[in-house]
DNA sequence: CCCTTCAGCTTGACTAGACAAGTTAGCTCA
DNA sequence: TGAGCTAACTTGTCTAGTCAAGCTGAAGGG
């Protein structure tokens, strides 16, 4: 307390409850910040920034009015040696996963989508958005793009929660080939925080792929998925270099 | 001001900002939290949650006793196509690169080292810690794991800011096979923090690497990287995935 | 029995003020 | 001139309090 503090009261205070709550189990409630500031003798919005603190490192989710839990997040693992399925992974995880479509139209493809999924100027496109929510929470949104003229009549044949994957090989015969994907972190634009039911710009993992036909090596899928960056822990790997760098060129004082 | 709010004034606040703030180059003085809240007519308190908001978006960065200033993130990739120099990346994006080698010492492999070095019981190796600073600000720490038996007398060769790739290839005569990597967003270990002098815990994005030797496959290289997440946007590609899964196992109502 | 209402809890938002810590620029003094 | 100190500015920390928003469960009425 009266010792030389270098360290502020709200970071003792959040590296304190971490380790207790790190014993207990995912959903558990966490104490409140009134309970907090009472404990320890502080103000409540200094127990409040330790708790904000906690959610910023992953360590529990707030709710308004409901009080604070424990959190783990779910690890969502993509690299060369995996074909990643969200559902598996959430279930794998211990946590509920569930798919909701929430729209599923045939419109013109755009500039970008013409030149990725190589059509034509007037071909259409089949556009799948869906909700991924773990445990009834909003997780992450996803939309598919595919040329309509290969897949004819996907919107009915893929159901509310039904598998693009599943759905291109075992009704259209598709066999998939390369898969390319690009991951970054960034601020969700307004537009998906609003569909992720959350305010402002909070941080999301965006996940890119495409999918490209074995046979014929045509595009089949274009997919950008949003995920809660609070909610998973993504790890990416990345296989073999493909093209090494030329020893030559690299400058003196250059790193590795 | 009077509307029916359905946003908090920061978020609101925080938003008018940034778009201000986006028609300046980086480096350019934010207006001071003082200044806001007698602009906008409120509390120092909320202007101050409308530039931490903005903080976290990685849209300025602030220095207390200084200032807030506009910031960018250097796009750091990662990829197949591309083998990553740290300090060609933040060059590239009109950054400063400056790399300080803060040891480099011979020691007893660890278990998970001589298992992944594949070394024997009592082999030593060489590792060297290195500080990446942009503009002379810390934003990474990074750490080299070598076979000491392999690079005999590494910590002479490599000076301060040498650059191991090339120390590698050129005076030992190795020419690099196979580079493994892994990313993963973390909250920073506190001894990783402490090295970037930063408080907390703050978020960075963990960089794990392996280098083989090209002729005789044997490993080359460990490697750890702690990059700010603050100040880079890593964007990680995954090539063509490997192993395909079967159509079969896939259940329904799964995802693609 | 079910449904509504409300009390009591939670977190969220915001204000007013005080002091601490750290940086910078300029002024003063040797 | 040069070194050092100070004043003024910045962000950081913390307190005390108020009201709003949202959820839950219990009490009460139909």
């Amino acid at each position: 307390m009266s010792t030389q503090r270098a360290e502020p009261l709200w970071l003792s205070l959040s590296d304190q409850v971490e380790s207790e709550l790190s014993r207990l189990p995912a959903g558990a409630p966490a104490p409140s910040e009134h309970e907090l500031a009472a404990r320890f003798g502080v103000n409540r919005l200094t127990a409040r920034a330790a708790m904000q603190e906690l959610e910023r490192r992953g360590v529990v989710r707030r709710y308004q009015g409901r009080g604070t839990v424990v959190a783990r997040k779910v690890e969502y693992r993509i690299g060369p040696d995996w074909i990643p399925s969200w559902t598996r992974t959430v279930a794998a995880a211990g946590v509920e996963p569930r798919t909701v479509t929430e729209d599923a139209a045939t419109r013109r493809a755009r500039n970008d989508e013409r030149a990725e999924l190589d059509l034509g100027g007037h071909d259409r496109v089949v556009q799948l958005d869906r909700l991924r929510l773990c445990d009834e929470e909003c997780a992450g949104y996803q939309t598919s793009v595919l040329p309509a003229a290969r897949v004819p009549g996907l919107r009915d044949v893929v159901g509310v929660g039904g598998s693009v994957y599943e759905v291109l090989t075992e009704h259209y015969g598709f066999a998939p080939g390369r898969v390319w994907t690009r991951v970054e972190q960034i601020s969700a634009p307004g537009w998906v925080a609003r569909r992720l039911g959350m305010r402002g710009r909070p941080a999301v993992v965006l996940v890119r792929g495409r999918l490209d036909c074995q046979r014929t090596g045509a595009p089949l899928e274009l997919t950008f998925a949003w995920l809660r960056a609070d909610m998973f822990d993504v790890i990416v790997e990345v296989g073999e270099w493909k093209r090494l760098p030329a020893p030559i060129p690299v400058r003196k004082a250059d790193a590795s």
